[in-house]
DNA sequence: CAGGTAAACGGAACATATTCCGTTTAGTCG
DNA sequence: CGACTAAACGGAATATGTTCCGTTTACCTG
């Protein structure tokens, strides 16, 4: 469901100029909205005039509280996003805490090609054209380096986690499944198989 | 320069019905006044109506003949990746035939990455929003598999080759190179440290 | 409650990719 | 040369993302 989530508070949590009531009204109008909408027809059949027309707001409403398109789109996914990100902070192995690097390795990619299953046609959308600064991506980025420095140190962990999101990024995910029409289940090998190869590459260096 | 190339004959050289001498000559003036804007400004700052006004054509002939923007930056880069291609095939060692797939593989991603650092901002505007068919992909993706299967057998070679070209996507390599700001050098040896990692792990699961 | 102000609103205006379609023309054939 | 036709042309019309700005309003303060 919807949560009107305003300012998330952060590590900055002192003087937040709380949400004006109408705002939060309308934050919650335009994504219950806009999740009709884009369950009903997909996004790329969903404009931003049709968003704000189907909440009842002006156009500016929508730009003034979520920016653009793809900060609409990331609204979206909120939820689900966080709580995948939970379970690689707290969740049970092995994605979250507790299980060898290399196992966590293949698991964040299991997981996170659930999430593309499911939602590639909104990621697509919700990826920033400039560089997503902003977003689960430098998150996600940070997870996988720390794994890496474990499974294989002998890599360059930033360059290497930066490499692998790019193999998982909707984009490329909607070419192999709907362009090459590869089945998911060759998508979790593979992914399988190269983080395995990484790790087996440094066992072999360091021996 | 611009070379005007009609309909480019491929395997079905049958009765190709010879270009019309207008429409070869807008094909050359709009690449020539598209060249000349996008030197001048950068492809972001060049819009198709800036192309058709500059080549004094009217904006319907520009999507006749490219089909739309994505088209026509394409067709921008045509020569260069053409040279590329070229060098892959038939072009001396280590990035054409005869050095070790290996070689050929770091090769391939050092000549890439030249590629992206000329012409990234183009090269984005020229990937298709869905997957790419047409366009030098699927040519590289052949490349690189067929060097994997060489260097590192134990692996699905067409979807390493897709997860390789993923990392070298345009978008993910100005996240890095203007994003993240790191210098092209990292990304030549982080590119050599991954494919080496690959070849390396299959000599370990071999021996 | 009255007044003040910063924030929010809405929708018209703008920029730009793309499509449509009536008009023009290159190339062909008699 | 004089039709004839398929291809090409051009630019107006359309669709849509985004910005702008004059107006409205929630909230605070006295």
């Amino acid at each position: 469901m919807i949560r009107a989530v305003p300012e998330l508070p952060l590590v900055i949590a002192g003087q937040a100029p709380r949400e004006r009531a109408d705002a939060a009204r309308n934050r919650v109008r335009i994504l219950e909205a806009a999740a009709g909408l884009v369950e009903a027809r997909g996004i790329d059949h969903v404009s931003m005039c049709d968003v704000a027309q189907a909440a009842g707001v002006g156009t500016g409403t929508l730009y003034r509280r979520f920016g653009d398109r793809a900060g609409l789109a990331y609204a979206l996914l909120d939820e689900q996003s966080r709580e995948f990100q939970d379970q690689l902070i707290a969740g049970p192995p092995p994605l979250g805490p507790g299980a060898p690097a290399a196992a966590r390795l293949r698991a964040f990619g299991d997981g996170y090609l659930d999430l593309l299953e499911r939602h590639a046609d909104l990621l697509v959308v919700a990826v920033r054209a400039g560089g997503d600064a902003r977003g689960p991506h430098s998150f996600y980025a940070t997870h996988l380096a720390i794994l890496l420095r474990d499974a294989a140190p002998q890599l360059d962990a930033d360059f290497t986690a930066q490499a692998l999101l790019a193999t998982l990024s909707p984009s490329h995910h909607l070419r192999t499944r709907r362009g090459l029409e590869w089945p998911l289940e060759r998508l979790r090998a593979g992914w399988g198989e190269l983080v395995d190869a990484l790790g087996a590459s440094s066992s072999f260096s360091a021996s």
